[in-house]
DNA sequence: CTGAAAGCGCTTACAG
DNA sequence: CTGAAAGCGCTTACAG
């Protein structure tokens, strides 16, 4: 250990600009009552000196504490998508509270736009210094963005985004592109004459814009590089009770499929169906790392996962606030997340945090 | 803003066991010169209290300088492998700055063990007080490691490692797992029927642990699920002139593979001759997104490239000599880098950092 | 063995 | 409009 090697300090300004270190201060914070002269002056010496606040010593002094909320969907179990948002969240959070940064968590009922109402005029009520939030009811979504944006509240998007609402920034995949690789994944890996199946397990299509993309993207493969392959969609609003199944059951009779992309994390229940017909043969991949996909990526049911590390998003999301709140730094307004190839041989390995 | 709500200091434990707070701080650093009887008392109250010394305040008193050493393989040009490391080294590095951390960072030839040892001693020279490196030439590596143990520095392998060699920690990967995906990509991909080859564009096998790994999880998965292709190895020592060509001449007159494996980032020579060749149909798989392994992967020469997220291990391996070295945090000891896959369709998020 | 004081770089009232 | 002082939680000599 040796001693730290010279920092410019506010100090250091004030000495040479012969003004007291309050008054640098003032400058520095744009906190007014400075002279327009003295004002330029000290700016001048901070460019020249190249200065940067040192931020330990700021959130020492300030004891402030910045709070940040996030408004996420409810996950429907342990198990569920949105649990893991939610620990990046927590796990960034838990690192930067030697900085006061604290969180206040809002969840709301996928099934009922009323509820994200409520929980966003909850968020509001925290008075939060940063946002996260999934703008998953769009109407409902901009009301609360417009109500941000007029208390100066930055926020950002998470998993979907609307377009040029006013965000600081944008975490999530790009579903297009990731319906491209599930073309390549899928197409290349089921044998020449197949058919192929695209099922949406989804109850409304109309917010569901991710599924969409990703079945253009899927679309536009084949139609680029096997154009003659038969691929067509299935769309199975209920998996509550077993009628689905029915569904299913006749479209295999018309014809077996050479291999099935199901658009979303339920996967696991086409992985199911094929194991309980004794269906081998089939190819099937899908979205995310739930455990029962885990679990029938290892028993070979499911070729392939497509994932796109939701923890990292959720951590990169409040870092993003961190950064431009706390660091005042700039910070990028698009942030696709990776899009990872999961399979049997590399599920072990794969995690969000090192 | 809210103010920041109680946090314990070393001023309340001073109150409440009637002491100073320098001699709080006497116990908290083991620092002796407290008699046994206080000593006891206090650190029963820090234990109760549950305390936890703030990170921020520490490092602004000390204005200690903590000293980083990485000693990693020369890369050959500003495109090769070793400086994606370095890169992370640097980035954690900047965002440490503030704590007091900087680093030093030493390279050594690949072709040359006299350099290592020559490069090692620099590090020692330097006194870190933490090192990062990766262990290439491993009888000097092991001579090295011993100063450091000698000297209580703790060290952290990158890359690949020594077992058991006294080291805080390890990052890089699991090349075994890895060939089984590459096994797995390629047969999957290749028709029935197609020979595989695996080629090694390596100089000296000895130095090579993780291709020979990598060889051997890729025989392995065709022994467990295609147990019928026919897979052989190639090895091309040299590549620096084009007499490696007329080998592989040879071997393409005797009989065309129906896929290749390439155990390391040389994947772009194999598919610089495929395009030269005028040989399609060919599958190829290879490591690292170099920037000519990219240019074939959108080109449709390559179709996958298995990566490891080198930034991130640089990265990691830093900020766990910071966890370790100030926050004084335990840390994991053997952290395997995710094995990631990357085609043409998601090349373009792929990405360490976010 | 123990305590009181000065200082790290910054922020925050307060006095003028 | 400006400066001087106290304080954030901790560390570091120094005095006793």
């Amino acid at each position: 250990m040796t001693e730290q090697n010279s920092q410019i300090r506010i100090k250091d300004i004030a000495s040479r600009a012969n003004v007291s270190i309050g008054t640098v201060d003032r400058v520095l914070h744009n906190r007014g009552e400075v002279s327009e002269k003295t004002r330029r002056k000290v700016l001048k010496i901070i460019k020249e000196l190249n200065y940067h606040p040192n931020i330990l010593a700021s959130t020492l002094a300030s004891k402030k504490t910045v709070l940040f909320a996030t408004l996420f969907p409810q996950p429907p179990s342990p198990e569920g998508y949105w649990n893991k948002p939610l620990k990046g969240v927590v796990m960034r959070i838990a690192e930067l509270q030697q900085y006061g940064v604290a969180t206040q968590n809002f969840t709301f009922s996928q099934t009922d736009a009323a509820d994200f109402e409520k929980q966003a005029n909850a968020v509001l009520d925290v008075n939060p210094d940063g946002v996260v939030l999934a703008p998953f009811y769009i109407r409902e979504s901009r009301r609360l963005v417009g109500m941000l944006i007029e208390r100066k509240i930055p926020f950002i998007f998470i998993d979907s985004e609307l377009k040029n609402a006013g965000q600081l920034s944008y975490v999530g995949q790009d579903s297009f592109q990731s319906g491209l690789l599930s073309g390549k994944l899928l197409g290349t890996i089921t044998p020449a004459g197949g058919a192929i199946w695209v099922i949406h397990f989804a109850k409304e299509m109309d917010n569901q814009n991710h599924l969409i993309q990703r079945e253009l993207g899927f679309y536009e493969w084949f139609r680029q590089n096997q154009p003659e392959r038969a691929v067509r969609t299935l769309e199975i609003p209920n998996t509550d009770c077993c009628d689905w199944e029915k569904t299913i059951d006749a479209e295999f009779l018309n014809q077996e499929p050479g291999g099935i992309f199901v658009t979303n994390s339920k996967v696991f229940l086409m992985a199911e169906y094929l194991q309980k017909n004794n269906i081998s043969g089939v190819r099937l991949i899908g979205h995310d790392l739930l455990e029962k996909n885990r679990n029938f990526l290892e028993s070979n049911h499911v070729d392939f996962l497509i994932c796109q590390r939701p923890e990292e998003q959720g951590y990169s999301a409040i870092n993003k606030l961190f950064q431009y709140v706390i660091l005042k730094k700039q910070v990028e307004k698009e942030n696709y997340t990776p899009i990872d190839i999961v399979t049997k041989e590399n599920v072990n390995y794969y995690k969000d945090f090192n």
